[in-house]
Parts: structure tokens; sequence; C-alpha cells
RNA sequence: GCCGCCUUAGCUCAGUCGGUAGAGCGUCUCACUCGUAAUGAGAAGGUCAUCGGUUCGAUUCCGAUAGGCGGCUCCA
């Protein structure tokens, strides 16, 4: 028996050991027992790997980032153990980790109901205390085929895999896929799940690393099941998915279900009913929003702000009507493309004969999907030259899309929607110039919103067929999007491929309370409709030449917008959006006209504020002021009135007690003007 | 669009193993005039989402439609 030098790497530290060969990595960590897998030279692997010399090991613990995938996909493997011992006709699709937990697909002929989770966790308990060790076994491909013959959607994989050798981009670990998962870069392995007595109890193809044994799955728990399509393709068969999730202890459990429960008291469907910002009646029709008063003004309010800013950036406004003859949607090319999101169209005029033959054939009208043809015909209204380039068309345009009836989602994906649309036209030359202001002119706006949390996402072509446009200008203003976005610091996402046919894109993505992301703000290319309009300008040097264009929406839907705030701020807004930025609250009822002319003053400011003289008690008031989180409360008693203050409450329950009324009245106007949350 | 689940008062939800329903909050009325998150009493309010079927009888069982929720796909 020879020895070999290792090294562990912790923290701020390197210690060399010398070690017998055939020493597994647990023995390096045995004293500390949430270490449930090691970094062995970058990669991840079990503990009962076998060191070999020159090795280079770190503590993987169960709490961190990586300790949490490796717990999360070996609860995984039980629960498919589980659903296999439960449901022997089960197929296997894959099982990743995903953030805060895991999922597992099933071909089964019967989709899982409520009760069969039940019935699959209390499974899961069993093979959990059983302490199965999991054990991990290279394979050939021509072995594992054999050994998963009856896994139709391995064998998938085995081929997938097996074809990434000429394709490296077809599944690689990393590409969130979760194929990767199943199977590695390098050759295949299988992990058994071994019970003590050294049967075997489940097997699946899976690159690993797991836990040591299914003991070590402190607390986990079945969320939910819902269908997926296999590998993500709508023409695939759909399997039946079953999410769960998993944690270093059952208090770490907890207090994950505790933040999903907060993350459902800011969902902004909930917070706007709460707070009486609007609504979807069913008589309106799915996705289609009515706002209220409340909400009415914090779109106002967003919308003057908006406005202003595009003034001070030159823009120009415009309008376009609601619908249009199908021309226009044929010629900018959104009909070919998207008539299914597409509201079916009005047929007006059509007359018939008395013979019953046509006699007026009539005309199809749309719904506008999109505001950029009618701002392209604005373009086209005169002839224009490069002296007013970049124009800048801006207008807030209702549109309308009949989205996919299971995508429509609160605020947040709805089929009638305002968007801050602006169409920009201007030369190659001024692209580069033009696409820095607007990144920037976008980031500051975000900024005024006290936004915060997003990325940002820039969408590029590959090497497909169904890109369109000049090489050049794609190079050119992909690279510009690209430096001005990583001079800001912020990160930025790729999405290669994920452009649209006709031009890059930049986009922001906002998440909402439970860390679904949404597209809000957008800056677009487009050489596809300069070219269908026809659109020209007369050059320096008189010739004709074709502008290019830009589409860009800062909040991108102003509905989506409220809805990302609302969730952002948990209803809370900064004074200078709350619908209702102060209340006047009198101790008693003699104490109405003083705080009355309070209000007065206040409004003759332009705050927003309200007087509670209802038959309620002061702390009533108080409490209903705090649930419609109101930034401010004014409150006078007795003591008030004679100082000629008031008590000045914060929503956070902090308060000032008497405040001159002048400097109560300056405090609000302060936080309004500076845009600053309290 | 696909899969599963759901729809009872303005809101949040009980309930009826098939015999047409309750609570809390909110609303209204009255009393109380109160010092920092719920004063008390009373009243009104529901064709149990809609339509069809089964049944002596349907809010309850079945089906369809609409709407919602969670995913998947999609998102110009």
């Amino acid at each position: 028996m020879s020895e070999i030098r290792v090294t562990v790497v912790s923290p701020g530290k390197r210690a060399e050991q010398t070690v017998t060969t055939g020493t597994k990595t647990w023995e390096l960590f045995r004293d500390d027992p949430d270490v449930i897998a090691a970094r062995v030279g970058g990669e991840l692997r079990d503990l009962s790997y076998e060191l070999v010399a020159g090795d280079e090991a770190s503590a993987v613990p169960i709490a961190s980032e990586d300790g949490h995938a490796i717990l999360r996909h070996s609860t995984a493997h039980v629960m498919a153990q589980a659903v296999q011992e439960l449901y022997p006709e089960a197929k296997l699709g894959i099982g990743p980790p995903i953030t805060d937990g895991f999922y597992y697909d099933f071909d089964v002929p019967q989709p899982f109901k409520p009760d069969d989770l039940v019935a699959i966790e209390t499974r899961m308990r069993k093979i959990v205390k059983e302490g199965q060790r999991f054990v991990r076994r290279a394979v050939s491909d021509a072995d594992a085929r054999a050994e998963l013959a009856a896994e139709p959607y391995k064998l998938e994989l085995i081929g997938l895999k097996g074809s990434d050798a000429n394709n490296p981009g077809a599944s690689s670990p990393d590409d969130g896929d979760g194929i990767g998962v199943e199977v590695g870069a390098g050759g295949l392995t299988i992990y058994d799940n071994v019970r003590r007595d050294g049967s075997l109890a489940w097997k699946d193809l899976c690159r690993g690393p797991h836990l040591p044994t299914t003991k070590r799955i402190p607390a986990f728990k079945l969320m939910r099941s819902a269908a997926a399509y296999w590998r993500g393709d709508e023409k695939n068969p759909q399997l039946q998915r079953i999410y769960g999730t998993a944690w270093e202890s059952k208090e770490a459990l907890d207090a994950y279900l505790e933040r999903l429960e907060e993350a459902a008291r800011r969902d902004h469907r909930r917070l706007g009913t709460d707070l009486d910002l609007f609504s979807f009646p069913d008589e309106i029709g799915s996705g289609l929003a009515i706002f209220h008063p409340k909400g009415g003004v914090l779109r106002k309010v967003m919308e003057d702000y908006s406005r202003q800013r595009h003034v001070e950036a030159g823009y120009q406004f415009v309008n376009s009507p609601h619908i249009s003859k199908a021309e226009l949607f044929e010629t900018s090319g959104h009909l070919q493309w998207f008539a299914d999101s597409m509201y079916p169209p009005m047929h007006v005029d059509a007359e018939l004969a008395d013979d019953g033959s046509v006699g007026k054939p009539g005309q199809d009208y749309y719904l506008k999907p999109m505001n950029c043809p009618f701002h392209c015909l604005i373009f086209r209204s005169r002839g224009r030259s490069y002296r007013e380039l970049p124009l800048r068309l801006f207008e807030f345009g209702g549109v309308y899309r009949y989205e996919k009836s299971g995508t429509i989602h609160g605020l947040t994906r709805v089929r009638g929607m305002t968007q801050d649309d602006a169409h920009i036209y201007c030369t190659r030359d001024q692209l580069h110039d033009e696409l820095t202001s607007l990144l920037t002119f976008v980031l500051a706006l975000l900024e005024d919103y006290g936004l915060d949390d997003f990325f940002l996402e820039l969408s590029t072509r590959d090497d497909s067929e169904k890109f369109i446009g000049p090489h050049d200008i794609w190079e050119m203003a992909t690279q510009t999007l690209d430096q001005v976005a990583k001079a800001s610091g912020l990160e930025l996402v790729p999405d290669p491929g994920g452009a649209a046919f006709y031009g890059p894109k930049i986009s922001v993505q906002a998440r909402d309370a439970i860390g679904r992301t949404w597209q809000i703000s957008t800056i677009q290319l487009d050489f596809n409709e300069p070219e269908r309009f026809e659109l020209e300008y007369t050059a320096a040097d008189g010739s004709r030449a074709r502008p290019v264009m830009i589409h860009r929406a800062l909040f991108g839907s102003i509905e989506r917008f409220v809805g990302v705030l609302t969730e952002h701020y948990a209803g809370a807004f900064p004074p200078w959006l709350a619908p209702v930025q102060a209340v006047a609250i009198p101790i008693a009822e003699r104490h109405e006209d003083y705080l009355r002319n309070v209000t007065v003053d206040l409004k003759k400011r332009g705050i927003r504020v309200e007087l509670d003289a209802s038959d309620e008690r002061m702390q009533k008031k108080i409490r209903n002021a705090q649930l419609q989180k109101v930034p401010f409360m004014l409150i006078a008693g007795d003591r008030d009135v004679e100082e000629g203050a008031v008590s000045f409450r914060y929503r956070d329950g902090r308060q000032d007690n008497g405040v001159p009324v002048a400097e109560a009245v300056s405090r609000i106007l302060d936080a309004v003007e500076q845009r600053v949350q309290v």
C-alpha cells in the first residue's frame, strides 16, 4: 500500500495531507457531518470518490449552493423510485435540481392527483428511512442501453449524448434544459440505490454526484404536479412533472415555505384587490383589466412622469387608432407571422346583391397588436430629410393580442395593454449613439421608479436561416448593445438565437414576488419594416436612403409595469406613486375642522390627501390607513390643535409628535418631489 | 393551446354523504367622541359561475362553456 499527497482546500486555507491509496474523499471530511460531497479539481464528486495523487479537494456542505443542488437531485431520485414503486408502469423523464427544489418528469397513463402526491411522499419517507446508498457505476453506452431498455426516454438521452460529439451545442451540462444532469460530458454513469442488505432498490442513468445515502435527506416536501412537454417541445408527448423541495433542516424548509407565503402576500393580483387598484371582471374577458380610481391615479402619475421624460429626451408625441384594415398588417408582416395571436377580424361593409352574389366585398379590420406600422405610416406621410433624423415617435398605444388562454397572468400577461411605445428612425451612422443614449435613458427611468431587481438580456441571432437583414448592421448593433449593457454594470444574460427574426434585442427582465421573470423594457432593432414600408429619407448628397428603425418600450406595458412595481413594493408605493399619499386622522370629531384645513392646504400643493371623517375610532383609522399602505398619517388631537401641530406617523410605525403643520407639509412635499421611498 | 386543480355574500372561507345555505371582515343604521393596528348593537346582502343532463328533487352527481390557480409551450 503506497501513499499519495492530496490537498484539502478550505476558504483561505490549503492543507497538504498524505493519505494511503484507496482513500475515499469522505475520510478527509469525516469530522464534519454537514459535508455531503466534495469538489475535487473543479469537479463535484461523491464522498465515495477515490482520491488520486495531486487531488485538491474542498468540502461541499449541504447548505451551500452546490450542496443544495446535490441534496435536491438526490431527493428527485428518491421521488422517482417512490413513483416507480407505486406506479410500476411509470417511465422516467429527467429529474434535475432547480432553484429552491427539484422536479422529475414521468410518463404515466393517468396524471397524478393531489392524493397521489401524499402517497408518493409517504413512500419517499420510507426510502429515506431505509438509508439506501447511492452507488456510482460507469457503464458503456451499449450496457446502458441494455440496462435501460424499458426506459424509452433514457434511451433517447443516451442517443443525444452520442450526437453531442458532433454537435457540442446540442445539450451541454449547463444549458439549463436539465438533460446534462442525466448524461454528463464524459462517459455514462448509473447510480444504484442499494439497501443496507446489499440488494438493489432502484437505479437511474445519472451524472451525479449524490448524497452518500438517502438518510442524509433532512427535510423535503412535494409541492405540486403539472404537465410538461418532453424536452420542452410542444410537439412531444406531455409528461407529468412533480415539483418538490428539499432543505438541510426542517427549519430551513419551514423558512422556505414561509418565504412562499410572504411572496403570496405581495402578489399583485391580491394587492390589486386589497388596495382597490384594478380588477378583471369576467364580463369583460380574460386578460382584460379595468383600473379603479386608485389604480388609475397610479397610472396617471406614471404616464405623466414618463411623458415629461420623453419630452426631455427629444421624442415627439403621436397617436394612432386601435383598429386598422388588414392591409396594414399585411404590409408590416404581422398577419403572416402572428395571425394566431391576433384577435380575429371584424368584417364590415359587405353587401350581398338580391341574387345572393357578392355586391360589395367588404373589409376586414383588426385590433392592432403593435403600434409600429402606424408610426411607419407617419414617417412615410411626407418626404423626410436626413436633417429630421433621428425621428423619435412616441405613443401610449393600446394594443390587443389574443394570447393563449393558459398564459394569461394578472397584469403581467394580458390581452389588452398600453405600451409606452416609440419608434426611432435614424441613419446607420446614428445607430451607435442612439442605442447608447437609449439604454442610459431606460436604466435611468427604471431607477426613478426604484426598480432594482432586474437583469439585462441580450438576444442575438445565430446561424439559422430565419434572420433577415444585413450582417454588418446586426454585428454593429449587437456589439453596441453588448458594450453599453456591460458598461451599465448590470448582469447581462446572453440569449443566442433569441432575437426576433428582423433584429437583435436587449431587454430588461424583472422578477416578480416568486422569482418568475417578466420582460419589461425592450430595445429592438428592426431591419424588416423599413423595407416593407419602403421608408426613405433624402440624404445630404441628395440620394435616397433607407432609415434604420428601433422599437423601444420602457415600461414595456403600463399594465405589466404596474404589476411588477406592485410586487416590488409589496403595495407600499413610494409617496410620489402612492394613490393616497397622506391620511389625516382626527382623534375626535372636534378635531376634524382643524385637519380639514391642513388637507385643503396639501391638496392645493398637489398632494393626494384624505381626511378620515368616518365614524370609527382613531385606532381603527390608523389601522385602515396602515392596511392601505398610505405613506403618511397626520394625526391631531387637543394637544396638536393647541400647538398648531400634528402627530406625523409613517406607515412603518415611526412617529414624530408635535410636528408643526408647516413642517409636516414640507416633509410630505419633499418626499414626493425627491421620489424617495419612506 | 396542453395537463391537473378550482369557482358558495364585495373580500377571505365554512357547509350541504342530493331536500335551495353560514361565519369573519367589508357595507348600511344607531349609540359611543375615544391619543397611535380592529368600540358596541342592529340590519341589508347569495337563482351556491353559466347552460344542459340524471333525479320526485341538483348548490351538491355527470357533461359542456366561461373565468381563475399552478406548471408546460408561446410571448412580434
